[in-house]
DNA sequence: TCGATGTATGAATATGTGTTCACATGTTTT
DNA sequence: AAAACATGTGAACACATATTCATACATCGA
């Protein structure tokens, strides 16, 4: 299936959106691009904090930077990224039904 | 766009996916249906860690099981699940062109 | 060119959290 | 009872996050 490698670079990928408030920052970005005083404001961290999420993410191609005068704008980069998201988000918001018949357990009660 | 209690679901999914261990249980469950024992002879983990994973990758709905005789078989859930995967697997594997014009920064060296 | 604004980066630390191992026991099916 | 799997607990270890401070860089306007 995959090389060690590639699974090395996937988890990675998923590690860097399994952070609330990283996770948020490009979620945000789904409704287009923001900059990043609008993603400090919208998340509440300090400035220094976003940016490092930021450089992290950008790193790992989940987000796309681009500079517009004083201010850099942060985006999805592609139809995959955006995709990869929204079906997360379907499944998540989906009908629980029947999820695990083998043994009654549950993530919530 | 997702409230606070979403988006800590939704990346406590991302952070289950984000440990190669566990990824690569669920991408190898890509392929079709796998017993526990065979994920345990694939991955070289200790079959009660493999179970441990398996019951949190279960919770979270990344992971189905059916029961066929003494054996249990773990299965991608649906598809949003199974498209989740394959776009981020593209999204790896995809032409890093022109990843970041801002700051020429790279994740790996 | 200087100052203001917006953003990036580095270092250092404290703290928290998850992974993994090892062992034991419980459950379901044959 | 045996085989296959699930669950629980506790300890050791590694890593990552948040945080702050300081500094550096980029762009624009005066």
């Amino acid at each position: 299936m995959l090389t060690a490698d590639q699974s090395n670079q996937l988890a990675e990928m998923f590690r860097l959106l399994g952070e609330t408030s990283r996770l948020t920052l490009v979620t945000h970005c789904l409704e287009g691009p923001l900059s990043v005083g609008e993603l400090t404001r919208r998340s509440g961290l300090s400035q220094s904090l976003v940016s490092h999420h930021l450089r992290l993410l950008r790193a790992a191609r989940l987000l796309r930077a681009e500079r517009s005068g004083k201010q850099v704008f942060y985006a999805i980069p592609d139809c995959h990224v955006r995709e990869m998201l929204t079906n997360m988000i379907e499944h998540m918001v989906e009908p629980r039904g029947a999820a695990n018949e083998l043994m009654s357990e549950e993530a919530e009660p």
